[in-house]
RNA sequence: GGGCGAGUGGCGGAAUUGGUAGACGCGCCGGACUUAGGAUCCGGUACCGCAAGGUGUGAGGGUUCGAGUCCCUCCUCGCCCACCA
């Protein structure tokens, strides 16, 4: 090592030996217990920014610090190719998306590089590849065979202007994000997951993942939205039929004054020929907005009157049918019951239209209530049942009981489940992702349903295509546009036929590559199961929690379909999840170019070195708390690996000479030497449990403690404290290896090593030198700090509390009182109860 | 409206099971070395106070010998979902 800290020198030599070294391969130790640490994988946009950095720093640590624990550790990375920004950067500049994607993974992959990610790059993977995607068809048929893919008619969001649909992300008030055309619900045919058949075992795995951060499952446990409750017939007055509702508040149906259906066809077949037209109108305008705007929380409740009835099945009263944009034709049955007197938004809908309000809870307590006059008023907690017939007087839950058996026994509904959570609906009409492998034939299947592509025909290859003519932004999917895609021949009968020219969202790709990682080049499945059986579940995984809903969602539904295709032997893909929180810019924003609070990773490995970048940024704080940029820490950070550079060059020769601590007898080590040894294998110890709970942040402090200490010492004056220091320095250069890898390595070679710390392993402390023979206890009186006195590690009681009295502030907070009761904590503290 | 987090010095943040609040870093103040320093090293730094001492973890209560940590009520901020019956 130089007496200067060359960082771009020291880390490009690092960097190119791990490679020529294959340090970070896996499968090295095919006898040690495996580590598999994954992190979301990134789609390849030009240049990395922060997030990534972190994101990825999260796991390297974890993934070093296990390789040197002698774990056999995989630890890959790859592309997320496919995607609408890199189609949408295509029509925009009229490069093919492969090339401009392939462009930035060389890019992106550099500056991973650049940074000292421990990743085994022989398990790197490209989603956009044939030899990737064929795998996504493959599933694809798989799942057609067991009713997890089908055809569907759904209403979706399309674009008037870019004549696509568009997901709801890019809707802004109504209005596409990218032309501001009019967004409506379009009924059109498409391809969907049948992912509600795990809705359930989705739901019921939350419980097992115990290290998941609680958010992400809550806010799982909220997506699927799963509720009890009952569906209900309402008879027709009058005439034949019924409606049936679902209600999870059935306790209050005798205070269900009117019906509500959502508007639809229904609704205008139900309607008195007085009322039909008004209703049709009403029915049409609702078909004419898009989702937001018929059913968003800010848009007022309106409604028309049908003109039927219906018969209350519990009162048996006659109540009037109502249709309204507040009632959701995709949710539950798509009609309700209406109690207003329990129910707020019934509640609001009642007095706009004067309808009646009926009250049949009292409180809990026994308090009865008033007909509510605001909507601040209105109980709709449990209560205990009032006016209800042979029900009157039972609790809530009591009579939802009660009511369900009713219901059930006489047929006119039963007690059920409903979820939020619907099915993913697949298909895209772009061009930038995997084909759909699917043919129409109008002889063999002229109600076009669709013929699967046999699987030793996959993959279906995106075609090569004239990039100006086919992603023109306009028009039919691209694919339409290609008629060597187009027109191909029927699997069944040999005729002409079409493909299917929708392409499948790229969620489908990120369901499964963490298992193609195991073995990227295998050509008889997915991915070897025997791989699968050694490797999965994943042990950790970082990434953002934007994911929390939809990645995060599909890929534990995917892994429950690979399970039962006998690929993979888990439920759950993943054990451990980490969360990492936002780099926002320096005022404390959201770093973006329109505020110009930017920072790039390239600039500050350029300026400081890699290892600075990596220090800072876990330093910053822990990994799923957000931080602010702050360009003093990071001079800090840097200022840190020069202590530590300039402290291992300072020292390096004496110690040399010095020579190992076995060398010497333990007896020798006294005084200063002893206090180097122990502060070197405390910081050891403090370093590793905290990389274990992932308080990077606090394991960094550790060391620097460890460094300002081993400052103090100044030079070594006897040569056991030569052996000290080289003690120090090396186990220094060891613990510093996850978080700057290119120093400690430098350092570590310069101190003897023969190649990287990481193949050195991660240190073993001497137990008896973590533990202090003395030790400071506090003295309180009643609680208060009165003193701190040093006592012996071994010191009982009675000891403690003579040297605890004997201290001058102690006496004096003790005169003139009595002792009723002393509290001893060993190795604590001493606390004395007085009067 | 519902769910989930989080509130600790000037700032980022520490504090295994309730046990000396403020580790570590930044910033600031002082000193050393220097022709010079925005380099480096050393020291100080929660607040009030000359001091003794007192006060302090969003606010208010409670449990306890002892509460940042546990319980109750409330306030503020952030994220997610949202007319889901």
């Amino acid at each position: 090592m130089n007496e200067r800290y060359d960082f771009s020198t020291v880390e490009s030599k690092w960097q190119a030996r791990w490679e020529k070294d294959g340090l970070f391969r896996s499968g090295q130790r095919p006898t040690a217990p495996k580590k598999y640490v994954l992190e979301m994988l990134p789609y390849p946009s030009g240049k990395m920014h922060m997030g990534h950095v972190r994101n990825y720093l999260l796991g390297d640590v974890y993934a070093r610090y296990y390789a040197m624990r002698g774990h056999d550790v995989i630890h890959p990375m790859g592309w997320d190719a496919f995607g609408l920004p890199a189609e949408n950067a295509a029509i925009k500049e009229k490069v093919h998306p492969a090339v401009r994607t392939q462009e930035n993974i060389v890019f992106f992959k550099q500056e991973m590089i650049s940074l000292g990610y421990a990743y085994d790059w022989s398990k790197e993977i490209n989603t956009s590849e044939p030899g990737y995607y064929r795998w996504n068809q493959w599933f694809f048929l798989k799942m057609l065979e067991k009713g997890l893919v089908y055809r569907r008619f759904s209403r979706v969001n399309w674009c008037t202007g870019c004549l696509t649909v568009i997901a709801n992300e890019q809707v802004k008030d109504g209005n596409c994000e990218r032309c501001d055309s009019k967004v409506i619900d379009k009924e059109m045919p498409e391809w969907a997951f049948r992912i509600t058949r795990y809705s359930d075992a989705l739901l019921e795995g939350l419980d097992h993942l115990k290290q998941w951060p609680e958010r992400i499952t809550s806010m799982q446990r909220n997506w699927i939205g799963r509720s009890e409750g009952v569906e209900a017939e309402f008879p027709l007055d009058g005439r034949e039929g019924s409606i049936r509702i679902f209600s999870t508040r059935i306790d209050t149906v005798h205070g269900a004054t009117y019906v509500v259906i959502a508007p639809g066809d229904r609704a205008v077949q139900l309607a008195t020929p007085e009322e039909r037209p008004r209703v049709q109108e009403f029915v049409e305008e609702m078909a004419r907005l898009s989702k937001t705007e018929r059913a968003g929380e800010m848009t007022e409740k309106r409604g028309v009157f049908t003109g039927a009835h219906a018969v209350n099945p519990f009162t048996h009263q006659r109540i009037p049918i109502w249709t309204a944009n507040f009632v959701l034709a995709e949710y539950g049955t798509g009609a309700v019951m209406a109690v207003p007197a329990h129910d707020v938004r019934d509640f609001e809908f009642a007095k706009k239209y004067g309808l009646p309000i009926k009250i049949v809870l009292k409180r809990p307590t026994g308090e009865t209530l008033a007909v509510p006059e605001t909507v601040e008023q209105v109980f709709v907690d449990d209560g205990v049942l009032v006016d209800s017939g042979d029900y009157t007087g039972l609790s809530s839950a009591e009579a939802r009981a009660k009511e369900g058996v009713f219901l059930e026994l006489n047929g006119k509904g039963k007690r059920t489940v409903t979820y939020r959570q619907k099915d993913w609906g697949f298909s895209r009409q772009r061009y930038w992702g995997t084909p759909i492998p699917i043919v129409y034939c109008d002889r063999c299947d002229p109600k076009r349903e669709g013929t699967p592509v046999p699987e030793w025909d996959l993959p279906v290859r995106l075609p090569e295509i004239e990039t100006e003519q086919v992603l023109t932004g306009k028009g039919e999917p691209p694919l339409a546009k290609v008629p060597s895609f187009l027109h191909t021949t029927c699997p069944k009968c040999g005729g002409p036929a079409t493909r299917e020219v929708e392409t499948m969202d790229t969620f489908v790709d990120s369901c499964w590559y963490y298992a193609r990682y195991l073995s990227p080049q295998y050509d008889r499945a997915p991915f070897d199961p025997a791989e699968a059986r050694r490797w999965l579940p994943v042990d950790i995984y970082v990434g953002g929690p934007e994911h929390a809903v939809m990645h995060l969602l599909y890929f534990r539904f995917w892994s429950r379909v690979m399970k039962e295709l006998g690929l993979s032997p888990t439920d759950e893909p993943v054990t451990r999840l980490v969360t990492q929180g936002i780099v926002n810019g320096p005022d404390g924003r959201k770093m973006s170019k329109r505020w110009g609070n930017v920072v790039t990773p390239a600039v500050i490995v350029k300026r400081y070195g890699a290892d600075t970048a990596r220090t800072y940024v876990l330093f910053a704080g822990p990994p799923e708390r957000d931080f602010d940029w702050s360009d003093e820490q990071v001079e800090g950070a840097h200022r840190f690996l020069k202590r530590v550079w300039t402290l291992a060059y300072h020292h390096r020769a004496a110690c040399a000479a010095a020579g190992d601590p076995e060398t010497v007898p333990a007896e020798r080590f006294t005084g200063r030497s002893l206090e180097m040894r122990r502060a070197a294998h405390k910081c050891v110890k403090r370093v590793g449990e905290a990389i274990e709970r992932l308080s990077f942040n606090t394991a960094i402090a550790g060391i620097m403690e460890l460094v300002n200490a081993l400052y103090a010492f100044e030079a070594p004056k006897t040569p056991e404290e030569e052996v000290a220091m080289g003690e120090a320095v090396r186990l220094l250069a060891a613990v510093l290896t996850p978080f700057a890898p290119h120093v400690s390595d430098e350092i570590g070679e310069a101190y003897g090593a023969t190649g990287s710390t990481v193949r050195e392993g991660w240190p073993d402390y001497d137990p008896a030198l973590v533990v202090d023979d003395v030790l400071p206890y506090a003295v309180q009186v009643n609680g208060k700090l009165r003193g701190e006195i040093k006592v012996p590690a071994h010191a009982a009681e009675d000891e403690v509390r003579a040297a605890a009295e004997s201290d001058d502030k102690v006496k004096t907070a003790l005169s003139g009182k009595t002792v009723r009761k002393v509290v001893f904590v060993p190795k604590r503290l001493i606390n004395f109860v007085v009067s």
